[in-house]
DNA sequence: GATCACTGTGTACGCTGTACAGATCGATTA
DNA sequence: TAATCGATCTGTACAGCGTACACAGTGATC
């Protein structure tokens, strides 16, 4: 039987172990036999920059394996699966730009907000991310690292355990998903040799009877204003306003600790 | 060659326009030959239904051919190809729940509230949407009709014409990111057989050694209060706090009005 | 009745992940 | 030194994928 692509077999668990056994380097050497000729982080280092390049449909153990001059299977030496692969890959690339929140001038926000950015940026260089199915979050040592780091952002502010998780969860989920559509939207444009200009165009003839007859009133007085074609930068509209609301909570409690 | 499962090829839009002729109905009536046995509506709502059930990776055209009792090439005769059923798939997802927000009593946070649970509702009924690349924003009339109610939400309270869209984006981007992981969570615990029990188990093991190297101190701090078994509404928290975000720049908006 | 646009389908191609068998290598053991 | 044996590497094969293409059957129009 073929393999889903992504799927896990209900093994009990041993997938799992061995993607974290390879993320948490629990491997023991082989003392006999050839040396190996290639390592975990080489193949990793490989499918990661196969998928900056050409995205997630483009990543075949075929093209990884060739790109590194050899043959598919071998692959199979280092890695038990594509999905355990991916799930490295994952975690590899939360190990970039780790800068702690201590380092960042200023209170809870300022960090916060640094942390979010920080996320944008590698949603950015690595737009693959928001397309696989993370089976499960926080999985590797560098993933988990970097989620301490946020929590350490809202740290003895006055708020809960879990409305520190929360927040963080609450900013991540705003960038994960903004970056999605965006990202998204500029490789469609690419990939479609369509620009921004031409798509809205093919759009209207389409749409125009419909905004004729009135349906559609606010799409058609928001497009009418230039909002779909502005420079607006919604990540930035996003960011402070999620920020906001934190903050509303935030001095919430500080009044309450005051009380 | 072999098509890309998702990519459209630069052939300067005509499959775009496909789409969109499908989804605005403007495909003319043949007149002669044999009737049709099918018919887009009908291969539209297997493949939701398929999808609902078994996830996107089980959606193949062989698959929803076998649903329909035809033969895989038989949809080819309705819709060009695959990537264009699923433009058609997500458009249809949408015309369900369009309750208007004039329905709900209150002012724009009730109205954007309900949106955004809509919106949550949906992706929890439909968890394929979450992974499926949108190449491009509101393609089909039902998508644009949802995007229009939502804008109604937010229209006539001080707000340019570019904070409303960005402020849906906002709502929209948070529940979207949020339901990935959530949904995705869900899904492995399904697939893999693991209970968050034993997951957390399983995981410990490796992650153990960090936490007794004084690692991730905030991961221990969070873990240890129970933040991670606990019930606590990720979601409910997060809407609350996006919709306590908008509401500052809301009454800014106001006050500015006033002075 | 002939024409011909249209529907439905079987076959085939290049791609996918990966199971499996076999060849080769090289440190350990006899 | 020679035999052993685990470890590395790879070619082949299989089931499944999207879909191009050729062809058979249908039924309204001329």
């Amino acid at each position: 039987m073929p393999r889903d692509e992504t799927a896990d077999r209900p093994d009990g668990g041993a997938a799992v172990r061995r993607s974290l056994q390879l993320m948490w380097g629990g491997a023991p050497e082989p003392t006999r036999g050839p040396k190996p000729g290639l390592s975990v982080a080489a193949i990793v280092r490989a499918a990661i920059d196969l998928a900056d390049a050409e995205g997630l449909v483009a990543l075949s153990m075929r093209r990884i394996a060739a790109a590194l001059g050899v043959g598919a299977m071998s692959l199979y030496r280092y890695v038990p699966g594509k999905s355990e692969l991916v799930d490295l890959m994952v975690d590899e690339v939360y190990s970039e730009d780790l800068g702690s929140p201590e380092t960042v001038e200023g209170g809870w926000r300022e960090r916060l907000e640094a942390y979010g950015r920080q996320e944008w940026a590698l949603y950015l260089r690595h737009p693959w991310m928001l397309q696989i199915a993370q089976g499960r979050p926080m999985l590797g040592p560098n993933s988990m690292r970097s989620t301490d780091i946020a929590l350490r952002a809202v740290d003895g502010i006055g708020l809960t355990e879990e409305e520190m998780l929360a927040a963080v969860v609450t900013i991540s989920s705003f960038v994960s998903g903004l970056a999605k559509t965006t990202i998204e939207a500029m490789q469609a444009a690419d990939r479609t040799g369509i620009s921004d200009e031409e798509w809205w165009e093919i759009q209207s003839e389409y749409v125009g009877p419909a905004v004729v007859a009135g349906e559609l009133p606010m799409l058609t007085k928001v497009g009418e204003a230039g909002a779909f074609h502005s420079m607006f930068d919604h990540f930035e509209f996003g960011l402070q306003r999620v920020l906001d609301g934190l903050g509303v909570l935030i001095e919430r409690r500080a009044a309450d600790q005051d009380r």
